[in-house]
RNA sequence: GGAGAGGUGGCCGAGCGGUUUAAGGCAGCGGUCUUGAAAACCGCCAGGGUUUAACGGCCCUCGUGGGUUCGAAUCCCACCCUCUCCGCCA
């Protein structure tokens, strides 16, 4: 959520700020605009009624307390009338709110001056490449089809169990994962981060709380009632940035608490509503895959330099494991809705010639702290300030997994597996069963 | 899943219809005293909104949301959460 204040005053800044995401913003913001004006006018007409009325009940008391009868129910009679009028200006009021609220809940983050200005992932400039691809002397596979001629992933089978945009990973494979899975905690855990292992079922609000809600409902599975009785639902998390941050909700944390470093291996569900046709072979989009996750919670001035450090915690893995990548600048029209600024790692596909993603690194600014009510307070004197979030991926294991196996394949069918990961695997190939 | 108890400011804790504009204590901050510290004493100390140049004013918040009332922390209803015991279970 964008500070309404702000957008109040400097409409000008923030429609310029909006506009360069996608220029239907405009409206949304001028809509937004309307909204507070009139819900401030109605705000100071029911408050003053409010005022009014306490005022009158404190004399009825006090006339009660003298036994001024007369007093006091010509008083009350006077508060009768005005408890009438107030009825219907206090249901306008909470009307004007609710529309309020949820227009604000429906507007992006602001881009930070230092985005470059784009329409769409074309205009994403590379910030620095590591690394140069390795020369096949032969034709390498896709990531699917090498595993499958290991044996150690299944999409059929996955297919059966689930259905589509599913994966099943055996022996060496789901080995593969785990150590994976193992050996990015242990790293992130080494420089600082705090190995947290989160719920993966969540409140409604807290997927409110880091932009998955009110907008992107449709993109999240959750969970139902089967007599269809009323009760909490509860979402399944699409990434564990969400457990992460919302951590955090509501709190007013001392200064000497930041910046605070979390991370989390998690399974991710996304329906990925809308993403049909792209991507169908193999784990690159799937409805359920596994993720490692970092967190910062930063003051304000930090969360700049904070972006930096997490998207090189998260380009080490990368280059341990010996995966040429790239970082991208993503411009202001393929941002995420709750970033002001963000980064992409994506990692070299042989079989696609081509980097995809495999890690974004956002800083969301105050953007989610607004919506969780996460604060700080510099000192014992100082008022609370809303804190700043971060997150990026460290990496999509999913993605990872397939990434080796396509970067590390050999002219035998066989994978070989980088050194760094050799003491987790337990083995430095994967070769054909039997 | 069942039964019971309970949720009050950073923490503890009083209050159960109108001298509470939430007592008192602890912690924190500032000061007096002191060479310095401790102790003692004095003062300040929730958050949000709105208005104001500012000082300040007003509104809302005692788990959350409704209701009763001229007036609710206090009474009623629903929900959430915590604790204890029982059941079930990896």
């Amino acid at each position: 959520m964008n500070d309404l204040a702000f957008l109040r005053k400097e409409p000008t800044a923030a429609r310029r700020g909006l506009e360069s995401r996608n220029p239907r913003w405009a409206q949304s913001l001028e809509r937004l605009l309307l909204l507070d004006e009139s819900h401030r006018a109605a705000l100071k007409e029911v408050e003053d009624m409010r005022a009014r009325r306490n005022a009158a009940s404190q004399e009825i008391g006090k006339a009660k307390a003298a036994k001024d009868e007369q007093k006091a129910s010509q008083v009350m009679e006077e508060v009768a009338r005005l408890k009438t009028a107030m009825a219907e200006k206090e249901r306008h009021l909470s009307a004007l709110e609710e529309q309020l609220r949820a227009a604000a809940l429906e507007i992006p983050n602001i881009p930070h001056s230092s985005v470059p200005p784009g329409r769409d992932e074309a205009d994403n400039p590379e910030v620095r490449k590591t690394l140069t691809p390795r020369a096949f002397d032969f034709k390498p596979l896709d990531h699917q089809s090498v595993g499958e001629k290991l044996g150690i992933l299944d999409m059929a089978a996955a297919a059966k169990l689930s259905g589509s945009r599913f994966a099943l990973w055996s022996g060496h494979g789901a080995r593969l994962l785990r150590a994976l899975g193992n050996y990015l905690l242990d790293r992130h855990a080494k420089s600082g981060y705090l190995e947290v292992h989160p719920p993966y079922l969540v409140r409604p609000e807290v997927m409110e709380g880091t932009g998955q809600l009110p907008k992107f409902d449709a993109d999240m599975y959750k969970t139902v009632n089967a007599d269809g009785e009323k009760t909490t639902t509860l979402y399944l998390i699409s990434t564990s940035e969400i457990p992460l941050t919302n951590l955090v909700r509501g709190e007013i944390l001392a200064a000497d608490a930041l910046p605070m470093k979390l991370t989390a291996f998690t399974p991710c569900f996304r329906q990925e509503a809308g993403s049909y046709g792209k991507d169908v072979r193999g784990v690159i989009r799937n409805h359920q895959f596994d993720k490692v996750e970092l967190v910062w919670i930063t003051k304000p001035e930090d969360s700049l330099a904070a972006l930096e450090q997490l998207t090189r915690d998260a380009e080490a893995v990368l280059a341990d494991l010996e995966l040429p990548h790239r970082v991208i600048h993503l411009c202001t029209g393929d941002m995420g809705f709750a970033s002001r600024k963000t980064y992409d790692i994506e990692v070299w596909m042989p079989s696609e010639s081509r980097y995809r993603e495999i890690s974004s690194c956002s800083d969301c600014g105050d953007f989610q702290a607004r919506r969780m009510a996460a604060r700080f307070r510099r000192d014992a004197k100082s008022a609370p300030e809303f804190v700043h979030t971060l997150n990026g991926s460290g990496v999509a294991v999913g993605r990872l997994a397939a990434a080796i196996l396509e970067n590390f394949q050999q002219a035998d069918g066989s994978v070989s597996i980088p050194r760094a990961l050799v003491a987790y695997f337990g083995a430095d190939k994967i070769a054909a069963a039997r």
